[in-house]
DNA sequence: CATAGTAGGTTATAATATAACAATTTGTCA
DNA sequence: TGACAAATTGTTATATTATAACCTACTATG
């Protein structure tokens, strides 16, 4: 089985080289990427999970930045833009992209128990998507495909007994 | 073509028979639908576009009907749980479901320009997202899928000028 | 170093959603 | 029927998410 989120892995070289990655990117693209923008998309990709805007805010705050919500909501703007982040609008949330070089929509599956995002790359999804699309003479600008259930990790961990839940 | 949302139509037809449809099936399943709910259903139903929670609960006032959050957004869950409506997660706005008898995830085509909601039911999506879950172990629970772009309508009236912008 | 464009600071508020508890209605069965 | 449990709705308050508007500061470039 491939490496994913859902299974063990030094998350701490993720961190740095997305960080790398996302240098290069903006400097080959002419943009900027400031402490805060930076400081952002460390923060996103430190977490384990999807991270909310006022979480982030909260981190923002503790390194001495600016702590009003259009601080983090612009960052979280330009790195969208970018291509840098996906926001998960099922929950409100954003994850780092994995492969941020080649612009791409994001199709995500998002484990219930362990709260985790696994960014897919299925050519058969979006394959399928402009298909319909097509049928329909509909010009697709983008799209968001966000799958809820449980991981294999999850799915292969003791079931909690009732007590526990 | 096939008849489409974006397509002209008699749309007091697709609201009526919409709410007959939900009646029996509330009946078959022995779940209430009461004065509020059948009230909320049939203004989602009205309207031509998306509508947002609050917009609903605007409604409800004018008809006496109490007028606090909770209430429409109870009456929402229960008829998003009951199939009846799918929430559209990207723009927090909500369209009645064109099947409710067979339970199924929601799949959309979004207008950006006339902001009309296209229900698809495409087996090629659901299967590319099954094969692709599967691919990674993944149990899917539900999914969201909105693909946002131009509809054909749209994309055929003259394009406006740049001083109607 | 002037200046235009970009980015960030600050205050206020809009828009979306839920918690918690009380009151009422409905179904059911002794 | 009448009493009770369960479901629904009313009510108040507040949490969460996001943006408007305006001002200041930085940055690149001629």
């Amino acid at each position: 089985m491939q490496a994913t989120v859902f299974s063990p892995h030094d998350h701490t070289h993720c961190v740095s080289s997305a960080i790398s990655n996302a240098q290069n990117l903006c400097v080959e693209r002419g943009v900027r990427l400031t402490p805060v923008r930076q400081r952002v998309l460390e923060l996103v990709w430190r977490s384990h999970q999807p991270i909310g805007a006022y979480e982030l805010l909260a981190g923002l705050v503790k390194e001495g930045f600016n702590s009003a919500p259009p601080t983090v909501y612009r960052a979280l703007e330009f790195l969208c833009t970018q291509g840098l982040l996906h926001k998960l609008e099922g929950i409100n949330a954003y994850v780092g992209c994995c492969n941020p070089d080649t612009p791409h929509q994001g199709h995500f599956l998002l484990c219930k128990d362990c709260h985790q995002a696994q960014e897919l790359d299925s050519q058969y999804i979006s394959l399928a998507i402009k298909l319909s699309a097509d049928q329909h003479g509909f010009e697709i600008k983008r799209h968001t495909i966000e799958i809820v259930g449980t991981c294999q990790a999850c799915l292969d961990k003791p079931k909690k007994l009732e007590s526990e839940l």
